[in-house]
DNA sequence: CAAGTTATACGAAGAGCTTCGTAGTTGTCA
DNA sequence: TGACAACTACGAAGCTCTTCGTATAACTTG
């Protein structure tokens, strides 16, 4: 019942910031990166590629390197990653419960008829693949 | 709409595994604290001071010094912090999808049936008191 | 080709987290 | 009271994260 090493870090705060562009446009530049952040938090051009560079040496992102300017894109999809990242929480902060941590998710904020909905969706379906 | 700042800031890795032990056994010195987390991985005494010695001045522990050794609580109650770091995750991770949240946290383990019927009890309960 | 533009690479500073050694204080008890 | 035990306080080292300045290499164009 070990733990299995995640084969990729657990990203950081400006790591998932980055990773959220390239899910978003696809394999892109340190410029088309940064043009996204620069103009949602001002990043500098440098620091950008700094972590960028470091994101790939963590195996976090795939460098092609080719063409002049770079181009890098997330090793893991999305999904991966989120799903990384909600099991880190679940294990650390709600000991594995899943129930527990439904109950925080939705007592926090005002959860939308639409979003209910589609939570239940989402139980009826996995279930029914399930059994 | 714009967030409200955390009265208390996010706790850390070191600092969510003593206010686990403190939400656990309720008030407690350093040495109770110390106690439970030397046999479950063998951290120092000063470490575990040092550590809550700054959780109380984050405002993350109320100390109370009336007797020699201190005794500390958490100012919040375990549900609060949980809620706080699972809206954390939900905005940085998720863009405040809670469905997304739900599906992840679900399709990473498999859930048992016991999860899954709590989980339809809450959404019924969180509906129901709702509309 | 010279000058400017667009890249990458490198190093280092500043901040926060975690750990621990050491010093000093207070209480206990033979 | 003298010695030991139980505490707190303090400072600093090692690490990671984040940011940015500077150096350098590679294209572009007049």
């Amino acid at each position: 019942m070990s733990g299995i090493k995640p084969s990729t870090p657990k990203p950081t705060a400006a790591e998932l910031e980055i990773l959220g562009v390239l899910w978003h446009t696809g394999p892109a530049t340190v410029r088309q990166v940064h043009e996204v952040l620069e103009a949602r938090k001002g990043a500098g051009y440098t620091t950008v590629l700094k972590t960028m560079q470091i994101m790939a040496d963590k195996g976090l992102l795939e460098r092609e390197d080719s063409s002049r300017a770079h181009v890098y894109k997330p090793v893991l999809r999305q999904e991966e990653t989120q799903r990384q990242l909600v099991d880190d929480l679940l294990e650390k902060v709600f000991g594995g419960s899943a129930s527990q941590l439904v109950m925080r998710a939705l007592s926090g904020r005002r959860t939308s008829k639409k979003e209910m909905a589609e939570i239940r969706r989402m139980l009826d379906e996995y279930e029914g693949g399930r059994r």
